[in-house]
RNA sequence: CGGGACGUGGCGCAGCCUGGUAGCGCGCUUGACUGGGGGUCAAGAGGUCGCAAGUUCAAAUCUUGUCGUCCCGACCA
């Protein structure tokens, strides 16, 4: 391609808006333009880009045994109140009325495919001996993020690679999961993107029934725990954190507590500022509303609450922290007072709790916190719960070595979803004894376009853009230095034209402008390897030819050029 | 949905406090020169200052409302 004939609008500005270098990248190198928040187009060299990830998936499905179809994405509301996945996306859920003649119809914009494909195999699917079966599609998807941000990393429209996997048993599902599994380390090993299987939510299959695939950048909105000791991975919120500790015996001859006056320090960091005490002496007590009953969770002060996990120790269906008032009423204390030190409702100790000694927590009187509390003397402990976020340096449940945190994209999650979509869509198979059961589900989601922003996060430099060879848009920019020089431009037409006999996709910058420019440009783009061909090297019959990842460019006689430029490909 | 910031030619910004002729850099057009890391000179085109209402003789500037975008947080099957 000739960068004449194409539409590459690049800038040397940055629009003031964008902030993480995907965003303001693929701005400025042209491959993306917003429409509104959320919304974007890819334009020509961004689309290519998106095509050869595409293809890559593609490629990949297919070794792994999955059959590609393609699903509307415009869906009946009445397949969501089925499932009740209506009320749990809420707003997110794209929905809407319409009309045909006097019929009012209710639709919703694919969030993801779970309903529509399910529904498909409870007509198609009567027999064991049509599974096992998995289906794919690459599809646009739609979810009306409250805050879509970070340039095309969080979008309201994107485009996703779904997989669904349909068994008998749950030795079909496990060699599914194990299929999808390696088919997307392959994917994102040859997009040439670093990525860390984690543990994710484990569901009600229990074990390692989700992994998350995360690309490690500094601008990824998730936190993983890895352990480098031993390799053990995991999605923050999931990751097991401390053990339980032994319950300590009430004692008798302990001292009471001890009331301090702190006014107007209601927040942990300030009581702790106030009374030269480090957070973690303190017990943090946050009071929930779980089904409707207030609880006081106990939490080291220098720990942060998980909801997903107090919600299961509790086995709650709704679980929010509480409202002002009714903090008041629990603890008869405004907010950032509370303590367990006579509360009369459920409290619910983190396992750190129980390895106090004596802690520093609110008094459940205004302006007051107590000091020297004994957890299990001053208030019941019976049991404890991992409630909590893992943290750094908390020590890996899998070795002893300390965990550390990175920050992550989410470019893909493999899950095994069990029956719960079979039973509420009744997609059921009939066994070798006529018997009917729900067909035994998972699902497989690879963020494309997201894949494409987090190569654009990890692969770049203050210059550019450095595309991975596989997902680049073109493989190779072609420099012809003046267009205005015949022999200049004859050779390089020359070398275009071999490279593109040869499968190479090269994108010639034919534009008439100054070396500079051209340069500036190139490396902005971020083409794996770019030839010069000047006057300069012309009179000694040679051209330069420099990856992008290199300083310097080697002079290459012409003649050789082609095979040179191969053998470089084949090294990256 | 809570908190914060910003809307002035395509992009980046100044002007606003203290009301009175809309400005700069980049980009764009035409021509000449130039030609190895975002050139030089000359001549041009392009903006009812997000929108609406109000105050005023007069509003980019002051007031109110509204829409949009971004950031932090909450949320994210």
């Amino acid at each position: 391609m000739r960068w004449t004939q194409t539409f590459i609008p690049t800038m040397k500005e940055v629009p003031s808006d964008a902030e993480v270098p995907s965003h303001r990248l693929m701005l400025r190198a042209g491959l993306i333009r917003q429409l509104m928040a959320g919304a974007y187009t890819y334009m020509p060299m961004g689309y290519r880009v998106v095509r050869k990830v595409s293809q890559i998936v593609r490629e990949e499905m297919d070794r792994a045994g999955a059959i590609e179809l393609f699903m509307p994405a415009i869906q009946p509301m009445e397949l969501f109140e089925r499932t009740g996945r209506r009320e749990a996306f809420g707003n997110v859920l794209f929905n809407f009325e319409t009309r045909r003649g006097d019929r009012k119809l209710h639709f919703a914009l694919g969030p993801t495919h779970e309903e529509v494909i399910t529904d498909l195999m409870a007509h198609e699917i009567k027999s064991y001996k049509q599974l096992p079966l998995t289906l794919y599609q690459i599809q646009t998807k739609f979810r009306n993020e409250e805050r879509p941000r970070f340039g095309v990393l969080r979008t309201s429209e994107f485009l996703m690679k779904d997989a669904y996997s349909f068994g008998s048993s749950m030795e079909q599902l496990n060699a599914a999961y194990d299929a999808m599994y390696n088919a997307y380390c392959r994917i994102f090993e040859r997009c040439g993107l670093e990525y860390i299987p984690v543990e994710a939510e484990s569901g009600p299959i229990g074990g390692d029934a989700s992994h998350e695939f995360m690309a490690p950048a500094d601008n990824g909105e998730d936190f993983v725990v890895r352990c480098p000791g031993c390799g053990y991975a995991a999605n923050q919120e999931r990751a097991d954190t401390g053990r339980s500790s032994e319950i300590p015996t009430a004692r008798a001859d302990a001292p009471a507590p001890v009331k301090v006056d702190t006014p107007e320090a209601g927040s942990i960091d300030d009581v702790s500022r106030m009374l030269k005490a480090d957070p973690a002496t303190f017990i943090k007590t946050l009071i929930y509303v779980a089904d409707n009953k207030p609880v006081a969770v106990l939490i080291r002060g220098d720990h942060e609450a998980n909801e997903g996990k107090i919600r299961r120790a509790l086995s709650a269906t709704s679980l929010e922290l509480a409202d002002p008032a009714t903090i008041e009423s629990v603890t008869s204390a405004p907010v950032g007072f509370a303590g367990p030190v006579g509360l009369s409702c459920t409290l619910l100790a983190d396992h750190d709790i129980a390895a106090l000694e004596s802690a520093i927590t609110g008094a459940n009187e205004k302006g007051a916190h107590l000091t020297g509390v004994i957890p299990g003397t001053h208030f019941e402990l019976t049991t404890t719960h991992d409630l909590r976020n893992a943290a750094a340096d908390d020590p890996c449940p899998k070795c002893d070595a300390k965990l550390e945190i990175v920050h992550g994209i989410e470019v893909g999650h493999v899950f095994k979803l069990g029956t719960k979509y079979s039973e509420s869509l009744d997609a059921c198979f009939l066994d070798s004894a006529e018997k009917k059961h729900p067909l035994i589900m998972g699902c497989y989601g690879i963020g494309v376009t997201r894949v494409v922003a987090a190569i654009v996060e990890t692969c770049h430099d203050d210059n550019g853009i450095r595309w991975p060879v596989n997902v680049a848009p073109y493989t190779v920019e072609l420099i012809p230095l003046n267009v205005k020089d015949e022999e200049v431009m004859s050779a390089a037409n020359g070398i275009y034209d071999q490279l593109t006999a040869s499968g190479i996709d090269v994108l010639m910058d034919d534009r008439d402008q100054r070396p500079g420019f051209k340069f500036k440009d190139a490396d902005l783009i971020g083409l794996p390897v770019r030839i010069v061909i000047g006057g300069k090297g012309l009179k000694e019959g040679i051209a330069e030819i420099r990856r992008r990842e290199d300083d310097d460019a080697q002079r290459v006689p012409l003649a050789e050029a082609v095979t040179f430029v191969q053998q470089l490909l084949q090294q990256s």
